[in-house]
DNA sequence: TTTGCATACTAAACAGTGTTTAGTATATTT
DNA sequence: AAATATACTAAACACTGTTTAGTATGCAAA
């Protein structure tokens, strides 16, 4: 019975094939110059073809944005292994916004983007790796006002305050925004900002 | 000489009628469903007349941005008003998430899509109201340092960490990741976000 | 009044997009 | 050898932004 197994793997393949292709393109011309038709071409079959592989485009980039996530953990390998939950949030900030930066596709796509989420509406999927992702921070934030003992008592509203700085400084950073505040001096005005939202949180 | 005069204001009014149709199609269909083919067809012209009152899409989308922040400005007039400069920051806070929640489109157009920024490109134009609304929260927060002597000498950077804290807030609010936090709660959670933010930096 | 010209506008085309349908080869099973 | 299932695609549909070439209309000078 190897004969199934074999037109199985091949499935797999040419739909691994269609997925590398999109990362590809996507890093290539971005988001928005990612089209069915440039797979097609870039894999040579017809744009017909990608459609016995994924739903639909929004299929095609929740893919993507899954393997998103697995660069972006990449990014926070040393803060998972941080032991002092405090210092652990630093380095989990410096990783994210490190990581937005660098990676600004990825980025739209994992946090920004409504196309990859429309997909999880339509099959009444999660988002997963988001979601442990926000768990991990809102872990450590509670080890965080245990030991600190901070005013602050729910630790889901601590992280999400989290999450909103340094989310809303990527996305700054990325529509081009933050340059009003002074040009030239993003990377600065970023590592800055970021200290100082640490700091007024924790430091005081 | 009334004739040239005629004329002028007959082509300032057709530009307006085109503003105005991509207004109301923006608000029924949102960004993505707002086209030049709708636009035409709404003010009975072909799509080309669109292109000899407007150099391209992004223009008009420019030009419904600059619409989008006098829309803000009403929301921010109680704040305008208040003497005291931290009540002023909490003022500012309230109204700048209540626009937020309240108009995503308009949102999206003056603080996220770098469509309507591409034309400034173009046209090596400023961001002239974001720049002005920021200008005025520094200026607030210059108030607010000196005030209660915080750490925080730099008020530029005080104010980009208030604006990326309820950027933040706001765009986690319209893609949905929000609502990983807490399901349906999502107005609950964003006051008490933002309170937890004002708080941690000025009521130490 | 007639000619000439600028203005205002558009039909149609170009080059794209996502997606669907109907049909064709090829390979497997009966 | 015939029937069937699989894999794939050409072509179409309904859109998108934008450009080009051409057509009326109205005004001004001859």
């Amino acid at each position: 019975m190897g004969l199934a197994e074999r037109k199985e793997r091949e499935k797999a393949e040419l739909k691994e094939m269609i997925l590398q292709a999109a990362k590809k393109i996507m890093l290539k011309h971005g988001q928005e110059g990612l089209s069915i038709r440039k797979i097609a071409n870039d894999i040579e079959y017809s744009p017909a073809t990608i459609y016995l592989y994924f739903k639909d485009k929004d299929e095609i980039l929740h893919e993507l944005m899954e393997l998103g996530f697995l660069k972006m953990n990449k990014y926070m390998t040393a803060a998972f292994a941080e032991g002092d939950a405090v210092q652990r949030i630093y380095l989990i900030g410096e990783a994210y916004i490190n990581f937005g930066l660098e990676n600004k596709d990825w980025y739209d796509l994992m946090f920004s983007s409504d196309k990859p989420m429309k997909h999880i509406e339509k099959c009444r999927e999660d988002w997963d790796q988001g979601m442990m992702m926000f768990d991990f921070l809102a872990n450590t934030c509670k080890e965080a006002i245990d030991r600190l003992s901070l005013k602050s008592q729910d630790e889901r509203i601590l992280a999400l305050q989290l999450w909103s700085c340094v989310h809303g400084l990527v996305m700054l950073a990325h529509s081009e925004r933050i340059e009003i505040v002074e040009p030239n001096q993003k990377e600065t005005l970023i590592k800055k900002t970021l200290d100082c939202m640490l700091v007024s949180i924790f430091d005081k």
